[in-house]
DNA sequence: AAGAAGCGCAACCGCAGCAAG
DNA sequence: CCTTGCTGCGGTTGCGCTTCT
């Protein structure tokens, strides 16, 4: 007997979200906080299954997202990371906390990969007498099995934990650490707790572009109201929002973080008691109590130790001394 | 101007890991 | 220890937009 899916299929909305959906998503998730995706669908009435929505809010809708075009360091981090850790999209994105693992890898399958194979093919057509370039680092990727690359990784987290370890007792205002450090070392990040403005950014964004372009989804959704089963809840966020346009015009021109943010949460809070401080009570020091990853930031985050530890380990296997201008060919398939 | 091809991105699917019972 | 259910991850797909012919 094999395991029933995640969701029930017969009734399950599939393809692009609404901005309604998102509003009551984000308002659930706002009130409730992130995880427990299976209550979601039921909670909301929202017809997507549990993965859609998370997968909704954190490739969308969760804060600190950044969106558009990948920065020059962004991309070189992008490819120095695949290249030491391989596919592994989540643990690339922890380093890039403004980034989602679906960003990255449609980034690296759309750009990256293209880039790399074709820089790979101008090192192979003008090496082509000393094969040395590539052939001899693609050998050494060979010589190199996976095993042999996680152990080493694993061995030398271990000295790097402890050089983390130490610089967050002696210095606990000092460097943010990126989100996979917190899961590796278990080490509670010291943030600010108002991240959660963001996301309004992001439903601005969307719902500055249902303004612009109203779509019949919204009017769809609206009178279809009576034939979803929809919960209180969800029926009254989407009267609210069907009522007060202007409070989302009013939240997209808010220009301040600490103004969105409040802004936002009046916006829906009729349906709630809940206020911004409860909310930030969901919070602990930026991160959800229930442990999820959502606790990204949208401020810059410098390098980890750990990133620094990965940078010096990529120079120090010869790659002079800066990954920015490393031979990205060889790397490439090291796993 | 119209159709074809290419590209980018959001979303889906299936599998694996993990925790609870 | 086994089963079950939930969550997270990576691969893949499909659609809409843009560019090319």
């Amino acid at each position: 007997m094999g395991r029933p899916p995640c969701c029930d299929k017969i009734g399950v909305k599939k393809g692009p979200w609404t901005p309604e959906e998102d509003i009551i998503l984000v308002s659930y998730i706002q009130e409730h906080g992130p995880g427990n995706w299976r209550a979601v669908p039921t909670n909301t009435g929202l017809l997507r299954c549990s993965k859609s929505c998370r997968l909704r809010w954190t490739n969308y809708l969760r804060p600190g997202i950044k969106r558009g075009n990948f920065t020059e360091h962004e991309e070189k981090m992008i490819i120095h990371l695949q290249a030491l850790l391989g596919n592994r999209w989540a643990a690339i994105a922890s380093y890039l906390p403004e980034r989602t693992d679906n960003d990255i890898k449609n980034y690296w399958n759309t750009h990256l990969k293209k880039k790399l194979e074709k820089q790979n093919h101008h090192t192979q057509n003008g090496n082509h007498n000393n094969s040395s370039s590539s052939s001899s680092s693609s050998e050494h990727s060979k010589s190199n099995s996976k095993g042999q690359w996680e152990r080493r990784l694993q061995t030398d987290i271990h000295t790097a934990k402890q050089a983390l370890c130490d610089a967050l007792s002696l210095d606990k205002s000092g460097p943010t650490i990126s989100p996979i450090d917190t899961k590796l070392f278990n080490v509670v990040p010291q943030v600010q707790t108002s991240t959660y403005a963001s996301s309004t950014e992001n439903i601005a964004r969307l719902l500055e572009k249902w303004i612009k372009k109203p779509s019949n989804d919204s009017s769809q959704s609206a009178s279809s109201e009576s034939t979803t089963p929809s919960t209180s809840f969800s029926n009254n966020i989407i009267n609210n929002n069907n009522n007060n346009k202007n409070a989302s015009v009013g939240l997209i021109s808010s220009p301040s973080e600490g103004a969105v943010s409040t802004t936002f949460l009046s916006f829906n809070s009729t349906n709630s008691d809940f206020t911004q401080s409860e909310y930030e009570g969901k919070f602990e020091n930026g991160i959800f109590r229930d442990g999820s990853k959502d606790n990204i930031l949208e401020t810059q985050m410098p390098f980890s130790l750990l990133e620094k530890w990965l940078l010096d380990d990529a120079a120090a296997q010869g790659q002079d001394g800066d990954f920015m201008d490393m031979d990205l060919v060889g790397t490439a398939d090291l796993f």
